[in-house]
DNA sequence: TGATTTTTGTTGGATAAGCGACAAAGGAGA
DNA sequence: TCTCCTTTGTCGCTTATCCAACAAAAATCA
């Protein structure tokens, strides 16, 4: 199980519905038009629940976003198998595949996927990566603290992971990993034990 | 407006959800297996409403299968704009049309239109069949009552549909109903003005 | 057959969601 | 600037759903 993962706990079966029901009309919405612009009447009309209940669950509809993200790319590694693993290269490199692969979707199917919402997207996948990258490290101990070296890597993930999505002409995304595989692991390759 | 139209009224949202949830969750499993053997225990788990919601909303199974039945019926004759029309050949001709395709269906998706099932759905289209044949007569008047003949009409014409449908090898469904709108319509004949 | 398990309806008390209203904050246009 | 209008949070009160438990009916099996 990752770190700080879901509490998966017996929730009010009430309570999963209409989350559910919430999520859904934000990602819908996120992909008809600007995040900016969606506001929290259009989430609660379109999920059919009431306004005040949307309250109950968020505070905001950043907060929304952020559990969004979370959940969504939480279920990438998921579906990887890449958390309760251990750290080895191949598993660096499914890491860093899912990340490229979680912002190219981002960028395809969201209406605006820059401003507020891409700092959001930013800021919640470098938290989960270096989340996964910290349970790696303290299973094998590492001589710079595993937070330091974590967030270090992470940071530089999701910057060449952008970079490759910025680009015009892309290289296969195979042959870019197998590129920046040093330079992620450089972060990460003093500290095996 | 047919007649007996769904009050449409403004329900609270949590009941329209909640028999959204039950309806598709009953139709779900009315393809995967037997209708005899799918509980309300199935139902309500699929649906992820509590059993005993499922009872502030119909008595038992039957009932939700009778709802669900007039209710897509229904939506198969407004979307035909079968309703707010007078009697003429042409609408006689779509109603017999509707009434043979939904047996059709029924029994191509559904694991078991036989029985109890069967035995329902006969009795809800017959029912929906008369009411807007009693709307039609009742608008031009009728010698034999609109209830006599609207009866009479609707008990044909399923019988007919369900004869069709039980063929082996159809004739088209054109051809078919072009050589039973004599004996359909000989129901309504001699109603007319 | 009788024994065991599952399903069925029903109840009372707990809790989430709905509703209407309100003041405050923000945006759009005169 | 000033309106006008939409959105935003928040509040009591009402209502629908949840839950656990129960006895009775039905189904399953030895």
């Amino acid at each position: 199980m990752l770190i700080n993962a879901p509490p998966e706990e017996k929730l009010d079966p009430r309570v999963k519905r209409t989350r559910r029901l919430l999520e859904e009309a934000f990602s819908e919405l996120i992909r008809e038009k600007d995040f900016q612009s969606v506001s929290i009447q259009d989430i609660a009309v379109r999920a059919g629940i009431n306004r005040a209940t949307f309250y109950a669950h968020f505070p905001d509809k950043y907060a929304l976003l952020e559990h969004q993200i979370r959940q969504e790319f939480r279920a990438e590694i998921e579906k990887r198998t890449l958390n309760a693993c251990h750290f080895s290269e191949d598993n660096l490199r499914a890491l860093i595949l899912t990340v490229c692969e979680f912002i190219g979707e981002a960028n395809s199917h969201c209406k605006s996927p820059r401003g507020q919402f891409g700092q959001l997207m930013e800021t919640q996948i470098k938290e989960q990566t270096k989340g996964l990258l910290m349970t790696w490290l303290e299973q094998i101990g590492s001589n710079p603290s595993p937070v330091i070296a974590a967030t270090a890597a992470s940071w530089a993930i999701y910057g060449l992971a952008q970079y490759w999505n910025e680009q015009k002409d892309h290289d296969s995304l195979g042959e870019y990993i197998e590129k920046i595989m040093p330079l992620a692991e450089v972060n990460l390759q003093f500290s095996r034990a």
